[in-house]
DNA sequence: GCCAACGTTGGC
DNA sequence: GCCAACGTTGGC
């Protein structure tokens, strides 16, 4: 069992759009960086995950979803007037995946960036780190506890 | 909306 | 395979 945190930009699809979703499950699409998509890759049904709301007036953590569903293939990016359509991305030879996840938890209130930085305990955490952009990070054990702690 | 940091593309 | 140019991310 591992966990993750996923970023999203609310603007796009928020944790209140993931609650309105029927069974608050939904495909997580349109990741298009190799590494993150590597990462969704490693997730095993039962993972859990931080929902990370990104460039926003709020940036940070926002609650928890479960990974109901392993990595299979983004469709998205074979449609040609979607958002997320990758040329090279081809039934024949898809190139990127997906997973789908569940809301397990809404927090009240938001673990801010600011927050999760001025936190010893985080100092290695890849999100705190300058210049990170991954859209998707591992996030070990123990500091899965400590975060979660802090709500 | 700015811009630093990073990833990707493509010419050579 | 190098690296300049370009595109994207995301905090501020």
């Amino acid at each position: 069992m591992r966990f993750w945190l996923m970023k999203s930009e609310p603007n796009v699809f928020s944790i209140d759009d993931l609650e309105q979703c029927p069974n608050q499950t939904e495909p997580w699409e349109g990741v298009r960086n190799y590494q993150a998509r590597n990462f969704m890759r490693e997730m095993e049904q039962s993972d859990l995950a931080f929902f990370y709301h990104s460039n926003c007036k709020e940036a940070g953590i926002v609650g928890v979803m479960k990974i109901v569903k392993s990595a299979y293939i983004d469709d998205s990016s074979f449609d040609e007037n979607g958002l997320y359509f990758d040329a090279k991305s081809t039934v024949e030879k898809p190139r990127w995946s997906r997973v789908d996840v569940q809301l397990v938890e809404k927090f009240t209130h938001t673990i801010t960036l600011q927050d999760l930085k001025a936190k010893v305990e985080l100092a290695d955490f890849q999100l705190v780190q300058r210049g990170n952009r991954l859209s998707i990070l591992p996030v070990n054990a123990i500091q899965w506890n400590f975060i979660h702690s802090l709500t």
